[in-house]
DNA sequence: CTTGACCTTCCCATAATGGGAATCCCCATC
DNA sequence: GATGGGGATTCCCATTATGGGAAGGTCAAG
């Protein structure tokens, strides 16, 4: 199949199947013609890949996911080590982005929110240290 | 003051100083040598940046942010606004992280994590749809 | 044989940050 | 005066994942 129906039925767009390929994930047969050509295989590769970055594992960690799925011999620790690395890089960064938001929010209801200039946010923000 | 200095005393990297002063920013005065400047009230206003975006605010609301500082007639709403906005920008995004790690720690416990291959994390990566 | 839908590659842009090269400037020391 | 070291300047490149768009090739139906 081309790449089209390849993107229609995997989910993921045209754009990225190619740019996958740049990254060694996909590797499609080529036609004579010079399309690419995906079998069914691919296919279940491409959602792999998609189903992995809607868990936000960067490419990086999709590739090593994707060679312990093809390999029969796999241990499933390997597979729970880098998802386990990955939600604790979410987690933290998630932590880190809500402790901004507390923060800011503190200070969002201090402030009058109105016509009038003086706001705790800038006072905040003006800090000399 | 030059640039080594403005970063020292500012908390902001040199390199990072002549980056905003590209997105209009920060615009130092030049000496007849070629360097760059920096007044008092810029030292301020890189401090100001660097709040900012300790908050993550993107450039372009830091860009908001500086010009109703310097408005002595801004009205503090404007300035909420952003704050608001952008809190719920932060909100949305670490909650969907959240989601994401909550997912993949409960696929992770249902993972042996020894030497067997099968894997619920695959698995689900693995689903058709 | 044209038209339309598809495919190809290549370049560009995003956001914020940093690395590094080539070149220039200033000041102090020999 | 020459030299050396520490800064400064600009410019290019890379990162991450995604998309827009151009220029040109291919194919099938009419």
């Amino acid at each position: 199949m081309n790449i089209g129906e390849a993107a229609r039925r995997s989910g993921v767009s045209a754009k990225m199947i190619r740019h996958y390929e740049t990254q060694g994930l996909v590797m499609p047969q080529r036609l004579a013609n010079g399309y690419r050509d995906y079998a069914e295989s691919d296919l279940a590769v491409l959602r792999f890949i998609r189903h992995a970055r809607a868990l936000a594992f960067p490419l990086e960690d999709v590739r090593r996911l994707l060679a312990l799925w093809r390999d029969r011999n796999r241990a499933s620790a390997d597979v729970r080590r880098i998802a386990l690395a990955h939600v604790e890089a979410l987690e933290s960064k998630a932590q880190a982005m809500q402790a901004m938001a507390a923060s800011l929010r503190h200070l969002a209801a201090h402030c009058h929110g109105d016509t009038r200039p003086d706001c705790p946010i800038l006072d905040e923000l003006e800090k000399s240290p």
